[in-house]
DNA sequence: CGTTTGCATGGCTGG
DNA sequence: CAGCCATGCAAACGT
């Protein structure tokens, strides 16, 4: 795909260089993730780190991790504010990933240079994370199953049956234009997060390590950041 | 004929 | 016992 070759470039991580430190063009040397790591809280894979928060009615199950927000994300409804109308006609290969070159406008004014720093410097408010399944990590199936009340409460609303496109950004800047739907189960509905192919060879997923979801404070955005399988940093290399 | 998409089933967990 | 979710699978597609 020219489009991942496209990241690849970008992406001087591939290699040796720790993807954390990566820099991206959007970057702006600096790095939105407040500390990814600290954000895990120490939950048990079984165990759920039981969050604070009021408003919210979840608690998570299984390997997955919600983080309670104090005050920024009191109530889960209030991240549904933005609204894509995205009709959701051509799913298929409308999944795209677009880079933030904001370098490339010319006419960049000091305005807008404030705004991309303040977005980039924007804390990020954990929402909730999940350990990869091997299918989430299945190349051939590009989604990630999300767990249902998570979805419901941090995602925008679907509306129909056909589900949204909406706009996640990656930790490095990088935007990505994911589809998110639901299937009819026997037992209601199981949420999924489509079009993340490109993502998950981009960072290579694999079973057991983490994806987690978090709310730019700043302008409420999405943005997916990803950790490898429990710290291990001597690991990073491709296998074969 | 290899993929992708959508769905149904079954294991498993929490109530 | 109810519901969640990981996975298997068949229909639908694309090459």
């Amino acid at each position: 795909s020219p489009e991942v070759m496209q990241h690849a470039k970008d992406v001087p991580g591939g290699p040796s260089i720790d993807p954390k430190r990566v820099i991206t063009g959007i970057n702006l040397g600096v790095d939105p993730i407040p500390s990814p790591d600290s954000v895990v809280c120490n939950a048990s894979p079984n165990k759920v780190a039981t969050l604070t928060t009021p408003g919210a009615v979840l608690q998570a199950q299984s390997p997955l991790v919600e983080i309670g927000e104090e005050s920024s994300v009191n109530s889960p409804d209030e991240i549904n504010t933005s609204h894509h109308k995205s009709g959701g006609k051509h799913r298929k290969n409308a999944y795209k990933q677009t880079q933030v070159q904001s370098r490339y406008s010319p006419k960049t004014s000091s305005e807008e240079l404030k705004e991309i720093c303040r977005l980039s410097q924007s804390s990020l408010i954990p929402l909730f994370e999940k350990e990869l399944t091997a299918s989430d990590a299945d190349l051939r199936n590009g989604r990630l199953v999300l767990p249902k009340r998570c979805a419901e409460a941090y995602f925008p609303k679907i509306s129909g049956q056909q589900g949204n496109f909406i706009a996640v950004q990656d930790t490095k800047g990088n935007d990505w234009e994911l589809y998110y739907r639901y299937w009819s189960n026997t037992n209601g509905k199981m949420y999924v997060l489509e079009g993340l192919k490109d993502y998950i060879i981009l960072m290579q997923w694999k079973a057991g390590d983490r994806v987690t979801f978090y709310k730019r404070e700043a302008d409420g955005k999405l943005v997916m950041g990803f950790k490898k399988y429990q710290a291990a940093k001597s690991d990073q290399k491709s296998s074969t």
